[in-house]
RNA sequence: GGGCCCGUAGCUUAGCUCGGUGGAGCGCACGGCUGAUAACCGUGAGGCCAUGAGUUCGAAUCUCAUCGGGCCCA
């Protein structure tokens, strides 16, 4: 039986009760179970790093897709929904470095890469673990007891076995490219790993010494003048104009500068120059028979033997000085440069960020050092033009912080280049959340591709499967652990991490042994294989061909250039084919002022902080609601209160008629909805038609992903259908003590629009959501389904829906609004009755309203009496002005509509409407002619009769009349004191079927009079079984109190009586 | 510097597709209700719709530019 609820809404007792219950009956799995062979609905989670902690953005994330898979599975969907862990990569090893005291990739080596393995291990599954229970806190229903591991063995198949489909395919490449290179971690960097934070470098601009020619010099500009020793080239744009300039500095002595001739000015007043000359202007491309000295030959040997060149470039900008420095051992576009030019590909710089031999004399130097060194070489030289700071963007290792460097590598890459046409014909065919995310934003992005560096110079991540003889050079990729083990002739299980698979040699056919090269894989290409690894493939096919490839997914903004991009990629490599049919991109949470959550800022919100103070459900809801997924969330606690509040409403409305249902030992499996049919009321039909309508619109708001709005809805309905509304008009229905037919009609239609509701927010809120279930529906039905998640999802009921009903019911609750409105003007207050609420309808739906529901508009305005007035046409009691209509006045008058409009104001209103009632126009004079006004162009503002208010209600305008006779005094004054008796009831803390003894006192005779009148009726609203009322009247007992009405003072007392 | 998104009341936002006197909620002030009561309801004040220009009789809405915020890139 349905039990009663005392308590407030206590959302941590409820979801503790409700998680706990989940576990004992595990709910979970019988929810997926109950589900087989249902559509298919395959879901694969963008596995999140294991750092340990979770925070509101990831919260947010999981919140999300477990609404949505909430949803699908009520809507009976057969799914997937394995909880990923991206657990490799230098996150982890940054943090294991950190615990154990280390600074170099030379301390892991001596402490041992097995151990140093074990430890990243151990670090990531204690992380998995911790995050698991925070994301469970959530309520979050994936996978949690097999979730797919990107350490795991049968995961790290997946990688390699994409691997090997690159290099069959001829999409694997090794070669020597610049990379991004973080000089701490000694690895190369993905681009995506790169963060651009301003940062202050020196600004140079350098004097190249032209060979052959008497002080003439080729001016460049750097920032990183470390790279200046591995300076190969000058680079100038062809059709730029350039300028031989000769200069003169304070002393008087002069140079000749090649500079382009827009940027002359701006170069030599940098290098102080007092005076100059333009000799010569040339286009870049006759520059390129010149070549220049290296300032710096004396201290780098190869710098001496070798040839400097300008060469021709068209990505050169006209900014600095026109003429680019080029190093193609530590700039990508130099390196382009250099490959097609055959320029020596230079680089003395070392993996750790330390010049090589190669770099003479500033051998053994950290190049973070060698910025000053070399400037000052320049300057002793007379090479340097002019030396300053400048604050810019500069890219980071985007985990230690390091400021990257590039550099010329052998590293391996997936020739995603080549694949540029297949991948955007593919991504038109998946289903972007929004559109713009992918017909703009990803689009974008793959147009500008390049090719993937998948290779990592690291010990923690999938070892590259490619093995190389050390006799022929010949490489073979391993695909699976099978053919590892049958290759090598290991039949023991083969660890396939570092070191473990480092050690295992294969025989190469020159009978040479293949050796593992060492590199490990970029995490991207870890998680960029989820989709399948997640379906255990390779190891299974037969899963794969089922589910492959996946419904959904869902990821923030920023995995746009991430794990959206690398999975297409690598799916673009192994199967030719979008990974994905469908994908939203959600936004990223901003604090409160709508700056970005960050450590730094100290404004991070820890999800079980507000889990603590709300509740899950609250944050859910908050969450889901307060923006579209797909921008940006401001977290406002402010915002998170009112949606708390709204949560407890629905608890309220929810606890207010359980207290009668058990009372009356209401049983609903008992008093089917069809007998209680013809007793239902119009608000009952009212309320199950909006019911309806809210599962249509969270119906669909769910198919576009706006989740938003369907949270939205069901707040509303919450608060304005339930709370508002149909609580408020049921209530006299609930205290009916007798059997009544008109009683159990409300306990039905409450009772089914719970469970409606229980069930519609339960994706959402799934812990209130059970918690109503449970009591609603288990406590009655023992054979219901045992947790609400495994219900079905309400299918809408058209014989429930009315929205002539609807539309009715929206138009009296806008006439009670106003009515509430016009009397706060004429300052009746609601309880004393009003003689009539007078109605001009705006059309025959309002007509239709007000006599369809007249006596919902009767009581809940407490009015004696509703007239109508015909459709538009104004109430006989009234005068009026007018009010042009500028909507109507604009199009016809155009520019004279401003004259229009002022000459109607002025115009005499009363004749105005009556020609254009009787003509349908009238002649309206205007400064320099007279204009044709028609009806539509002028709307009429009435005056009002004595005591009488108006509003305007989206029914039409009503007019309350308050004026006062002595029926509705007395009834005023009558409902004051029962009002006051009852308060001080309350105050005595007595029980709703207490009896009083009461004393009323009122010193007037005239108001005495009035109340005596309905003497018997207020004894019974009291439940005084001994009451006085009078002029003078002994007001001791337990309470005693003097109260003003009205003006008039009264003191009453009562007691309790037993 | 480029791409995409966002900017509306003190705060959180609807409206923008398809132009016609800008709607809510919170907070504030005032009032109401009193058998959901540590709850609930009404009214009011509060908006150069980020700024500037353009198109138009008319722009929060369309166009362009600028500023500010976010994500991504150079």
């Amino acid at each position: 039986m349905i039990e009663e609820i005392t308590n407030q809404y206590d959302p941590q007792k409820i979801e503790k009760k409700v998680h706990d219950f989940w576990a004992e009956v595990e709910a979970y799995s019988k929810v997926r179970e109950h589900r087989k062979g249902g559509k298919k609905f395959f879901f694969v989670d963008g596995p999140p790093y294991t750092t340990g902690h979770i925070h509101l953005g990831t919260a947010w994330n999981k919140i999300i897709k477990d609404s949505i898979l909430r949803y699908r599975s009520m809507c009976g969907h057969d799914m997937i929904d394995r909880a990923g862990w991206d657990m490799h990569g230098l996150p982890i090893e940054v943090k294991v470095e950190e615990a154990l005291g280390f600074t170099s990739k030379k301390d892991i080596e001596s402490y041992g890469v097995g151990n140093f393995i074990e430890k990243c291990k151990e670090f990531a599954l204690m992380q998995k673990d911790d995050m698991t229970g925070q994301f469970q806190m959530l309520g979050a229903w994936l996978d949690w007891k097999d979730p797919y591991m990107t350490l795991k063995d049968e995961y790290i198949e997946a990688a390699w076995w994409t691997l090997k489909q690159a290099q069959e395919k001829k999409l694997l490449e090794q070669g020597k490219r610049v990379v991004n290179w973080c000089p701490r971690c000694e690895t190369a960097i993905a681009d995506s790993e790169v963060e651009y934070e301003d940062r202050a470098d020196p600004s140079i601009f350098v004097k190249f010494k032209i060979k052959d020619v008497e002080d003439t010099f080729v001016v460049i500009w750097t920032t990183t003048p470390w790279t200046i020793p591995s300076n190969v080239a000058v680079a100038v744009h062809p059709s730029f104009e350039y300028a031989k300039v000769k200069a003169v500095d304070a002393d008087g002595k002069e140079e000749t500068l090649i500079i382009a001739s827009d940027l002359v000015e701006n170069v030599l007043r940098k290098g102080r120059y007092v005076d100059y000359e333009i000799l010569s202007t040339m286009l870049g491309e006759d520059l390129t028979s010149l070549s220049y000295e290296s300032p710096l030959a004396d201290k780098v040997p190869e710098q001496a033997a070798m040839e400097h060149g300008i060469y021709l470039a068209d990505y050169v900008t006209a900014e600095n000085t026109g003429c680019v420095h080029i190093a193609p051992g530590h700039g990508m576009d130099d390196f382009d440069v250099g490959k097609k030019h055959g320029l020596p590909i230079f680089c003395p710089v070392g993996s750790d960020g330390r010049y090589t031999e190669q770099a003479g004399e500033y051998a053994g130097m950290h190049i973070r050092e060698a910025n000053k060194v070399v400037i000052e070489d320049l300057n002793e030289r007379g090479n340097l033009l002019s030396e300053a700071t400048i604050n810019h963007r500069y890219g980071h290792c985007w985990r230690c912080k390091t400021p990257i460097i590039y550099l010329a590598t052998e590293q391996w890459f997936i020739k995603i280049g080549e694949l540029k046409e297949e991948m955007l014909s593919e991504i038109a065919k998946v289903k972007w959340y929004p559109e713009w995310a992918g017909s703009a934003r990803f689009k974008d992005w793959v147009e500008g591709a390049r090719d993937w560096c998948v290779s990592r110079q690291r010990y923690w991540g999938i070892p590259i499967p490619v093995w190389k003889c050390n006799n022929c050079g010949k490489m073979h990729v391993v695909g699976t652990k099978t053919e590892l083990q049958e290759m090598s002739g290991i039949t023991d299980d083969i660890e396939l991490h570092r070191p473990y698979v480092d050690e295992v040699l294969l025989d190469c056919e020159c009978g040479g042994k293949m050796k593992r090269v060492e590199d490990v894989f970029d995490v991207w290409f870890d998680s960029a294989v989820a989709s399948w690894a997640t379906l255990r493939f390779p190891q299974q096919q037969e899963e794969f061909d089922k589910w492959w490839p996946a419904d959904f997914i869902t990821e923030g903004q920023d995995q746009t250039r991430g794990w959206f991009y690398s999975q297409l990629g690598a799916s673009m490599v192994a199967f030719g084919k979008a990974p994905y049919k469908s994908v939203l991109m959600h936004g990223f949470t901003l604090d409160g002022e709508g700056r970005k959550m960050s450590k730094s800022l100290g404004n991070v919100i820890a999800p079980g902080d507000v889990i603590d103070e709300f509740g899950a459900d609250s944050l859910r809801s908050f969450v889901l609601s307060a923006s579209a997924p797909w921008d940006d969330l401001k977290f406002a606690k402010d915002e998170l209160k009112n949606i708390h509040r709204t949560l407890n409403i629905l608890w309220n409305v929810y606890r207010f008629p359980l207290p009668y249902m058990v009372l009356d030992n209401f049983d609903p499996s008992q008093v089917s909805f069809e007998s209680v049919k013809p007793y239902l009321r119009k608000e009952d039909r009212w309320i199950l038609s909006r019911a309806q309508s809210l599962v249509a619109l969270v119906d669909d708001a769910m198919a576009k992903c706006t989740l938003h709005r369907a949270l939205r809805a069901i707040n509303e309905f919450v608060l304005e259908d339930l709370s508002r509304w149909y609580i408020q008009l049921i209530r006299p229905r609930t205290w009916v003590e007798a059997d009544d037919p008109d009683k159990l009609a409300v306990y039905r239609v409450l009772y089914d629009v719970f469970v409606l509701t229980a069930k519609v927010i339960a994706p959402f809120m799934p812990h209130l959501a059970e918690e109503m279930y449970q009591n609603l529906v288990r406590n009655v039905y023992p054979d219901a389904p045992v947790t609400i998640h495994m219900t079905d999802w309400p299918l809408v009921d058209e014989s429930l829906v009315d929205k002539d009903l609807e539309t009715h019911m929206e138009m009296v609750r806008s006439i009670v609004e106003s009515a509430s409105n016009a009397r706060q003007k004429v300052g009746r207050k609601l309880r004393w009755p009003v003689s009539r609420i007078v109605l001009t309808p705006v059309n025959q739906q309002a007509t239709d309203a007000v006599t369809n529901l007249k006596s919902v508009l009767m009581d809940q305005t407490n009015s004696k009496d509703i007239v109508l007035t015909g459709i538009d046409e104004s109430w006989d009691e009234l005068g009026f002005e007018a009010n042009p209509d500028p909507g109507a006045i604009g199009p016809v008058f155009k520019g004279d509509a401003g004259k229009v409009i002022g000459a109607l104001k002025k115009a005499n209103a009363v004749q105005l409407k009556k020609t254009l009632a009787l003509e349908g126009q009238f002649e309206l004079e205007i400064p320099g002619g007279t204009v044709t006004i028609k009806p539509e162009m002028v709307n009429f503002i009435e005056t009002l009769p004595e005591m009488v208010a108006s509003a305007q209600s989206t029914a039409g305008i009503i007019y309350v009349d308050a004026t006062l006779n002595r029926e509705i005094e007395s009834e005023g004054f009558t409902r004051e004191v029962i009002r006051r008796v009852q308060d001080m009831r309350k105050e005595l803390n007595l029980a709703v079927d207490d009896s009083i003894r009461s004393h009323i006192q009122i010193n007037d005779e005239r108001v005495l009079d009035l109340v005596l009148d309905r003497e018997q009726f207020i004894a019974k609203e009291t439940r005084a079984n001994v009451q006085v009322i009078g002029l003078d009247v002994d007001t001791s007992g337990s309470l005693e109190k003097d109260w003003d009405v009205e003006g008039i003072s009264m003191s009453i007392g009562i007691t309790k009586a037993n």
